[in-house]
RNA sequence: GGCCCGUUGGUCAAGAGGUUAAGACACCGCCCUUUCACGGCGGUAACAUGGGUUCAAUUCCCGUACGGGUCACCA
């Protein structure tokens, strides 16, 4: 194939072949996206996510940086939505894409809602924006720097082929941009036997070439320049991300590109492609990726290998919507920690996000930090908020807990309420599925006892104290008078009234009032570790302390 | 393989050319406490590595190792 490159003649006939329905000029296009009537230094971000049915904590992580910078600076948000890949769009995606970004309380000022496209800089909808690409797409065809392609899926894998034999490096490029300089008579003939075509960029760039950039979060580095003829629009006329990347955040303004580092090979590409357009870079933020452990090495999470990727993932475990927004900050702006320690009550849209603060490496997920995080949110909960969250939990998740908690809201609202509300409150809760195990001993459906007795109280010392608090018991005692009450039995039995003095002279006593508390918490609860056991009982009530007693003492 | 990014305790991480190298989670101990928690106090534990530059480098530069990412008509 001769290498000639077309005349200025030639290209205007194949735009006319290639884009008869472009009427409009670029210059005419944006002039329907005027600039944006921003105060100095607001940000204007997006969130660009594809419909693929999945949200995933990436997009979070991301959503949540844009949604930052533009709310804290005036500026604005918006969501487009990438529908390129219409082979890989699952029914419905989009509007699960819509509630969940809203559940987890990233608001938009302009963009695709449930309703429709909301916003002056619309459509929001990549594939309803088709004829804009196409305006820009022409032009640079005309201006001999984009050519169409038709080489078929057999013979791009046959080169990538042969460039794996050769030890070349891959790709359309060079030499192996067969359709690079093909000469008019054969575009017209391929165009005239109906070959597909795409059209490819005509990559002026060398890999001998380096060219500087200043990523905002990962600073300054050194990229090697794209020499690539990449797609721009694939045989169906839609855009490849990067073509419509440039294309729309030019025309929508974004100012600022938030996304994760695995786009950094294709910022050398994206960097052409503006400059050959004619367009203003917006700055860039590249995020590293989440990482897991697997076995003794990190890996990015994979959202085909790991649930915990999936936004469903938190809601089966039952982390509060706060609960990962927070944990999502602290990962983001490990600052953040110390400003909740600071500002307990305050919400966290007051926390000055920066993202001077964000790591260029990596975070590693840490499932056990997020339950942390979950039980500081958790226990500033009241109790009836906790309440509204496990009914909403259990009704999908656990039916038998969901009917329950409904059956009695009192007693419910009752036992969450212990150790809540004062100013070292309980940290029990960490995800709502604790929350079965946690309280199933107040139902007596649910009550198993599975807890063994302490083994530092001997078999008879354990019956003694069950005997003599069964007849000891008295429901309407005050806190004081129950607790006194324990302290004597202790006493009586043999054991120390205070642990100090257990500890100065272990030999005198068979243990402390503790141990005695131990033997009676066992018994009511069947669990080693429980809210405050006067409570407790009071919520049980006396037949039921007294039945579980015995229960205790028959398994002796 | 090419290209790119990264590397501070088990983990998340702050930090600066000269610091006793923060803090948090986890772990351990002590205190408080009727128990378990909560809370308080304390502890174990880190600048991957080799060369430079410098009076001085963990901090700047280069190489090495390791980790990660990416090389589609997917985003």
């Amino acid at each position: 194939m001769k290498k000639i490159q077309l005349s200025y003649s030639e290209r205007e006939e194949l735009c006319a072949l290639l884009f008869p329905e472009v009427r409009e000029s670029c210059e005419e296009i944006e002039a329907r996206f005027p600039p944006r009537d921003l105060k100095e230094g607001a940000v204007v971000s997006r969130m660009a996510p594809s419909p693929t049915g999945f949200v995933h904590l990436g997009n979070l992580v991301q959503g949540l940086t844009s949604e930052r910078m533009c709310h804290q600076s005036e500026g604005v948000l918006f969501l487009r939505v990438e529908d390129t890949d219409a082979k890989r769009e699952v029914p419905g995606a989009i509007e699960t894409l819509i509630q969940t970004l809203a559940h987890y309380g990233i608001s938009f000022d302009e963009g695709a809602t449930l309703e429709g496209d909301f916003g002056h800089y619309g459509p929001y909808r990549q594939r309803a924006r088709k004829d804009l690409y196409h305006v820009f797409a022409k032009k640079l065809l005309l201006e001999g720097l984009a050519y169409p392609c038709f080489c078929t899926e057999e013979e791009l894998s046959d080169i990538h082929n042969r460039q794996e034999q050769n030890k070349e490096n891959f790709g359309y490029y060079g030499k192996w941009a067969v359709w690079r300089d093909a000469p008019m008579a054969e575009i017209r003939k391929a165009l005239d036997e109906g070959f597909p075509w795409v059209l490819r960029i005509r990559s002026t760039g060398s890999i001998e070439n380096k060219i500087a950039f200043t990523d905002l979060i990962k600073g300054k580095m050194e990229l090697t320049e794209n020499d690539i003829d990449h797609v721009l629009l694939k045989s169906d006329g839609i855009p490849t991300y990067h073509f419509a990347h440039a294309v729309d955040d030019h025309l929508m303004h974004t100012t600022h590109v938030v996304r994760g580092d695995e786009w950094l090979p294709s910022l050398p590409f994206h960097l052409q492609l503006f400059r050959a357009l004619g367009f203003r870079v917006p700055k860039y933020l590249h995020i590293g990726p989440l990482m897991k452990m697997d076995g003794t090495s990190k890996r990015k999470l994979s959202k085909r290998r790991d649930p915990e990727l999936a936004l469903t993932y938190y809601k089966a475990e039952g982390f509060p919507i706060r609960s990962v927004y927070e944990y999502i900050l602290t990962i983001l702006n490990s600052n953040f920690e110390d400003w909740r320690r600071a500002n307990p009550n305050l919400p966290a849209s007051e926390f000055p996000f920066s993202y001077k603060k964000m790591n260029p490496a990596g975070s590693l997920f840490e499932y056990m930090k997020l339950v942390d995080v979950s039980k500081n949110v958790i226990s500033k909960m009241t109790a009836r908020e906790v309440y509204e969250e496990i009914c909403a939990w259990t009704e999908e998740f656990d039916p038998e807990l969901f009917a329950l908690l409904k059956a009695d809201p009192e007693k419910a609202l009752a036992i969450l309420s212990i150790g809540r509300g004062g100013q070292k409150p309980r940290k029990d809760l960490g995800t709502w599925s604790e929350v079965r195990s946690y309280l199933s001993f107040f139902y007596r459906p649910l009550f198993v006892s599975e807890e063994a007795m302490p083994s530092h109280v001997s078999r008879e010392d354990t019956a003694a104290v069950l005997n003599a608090y069964r007849a000891l018991y008295c429901e309407g005692d005050d806190a004081d008078t129950w607790f006194q009450k324990i302290t004597d039995l202790a006493v009586s039995l043999g054991f120390a009234a205070k642990p100090k003095e257990y500890k100065a002279s272990p030999e005198s006593f068979k243990g402390h009032v503790g141990d005695v508390s131990m033997v009676l918490r066992i018994a009511v609860t069947g669990k080693s570790a429980s809210p405050d056991l006067y409570s407790v009982m009071k919520i049980l009530g006396k037949e039921e302390v007294l039945s579980r007693l015995d229960q205790a003492l028959s398994k002796l």
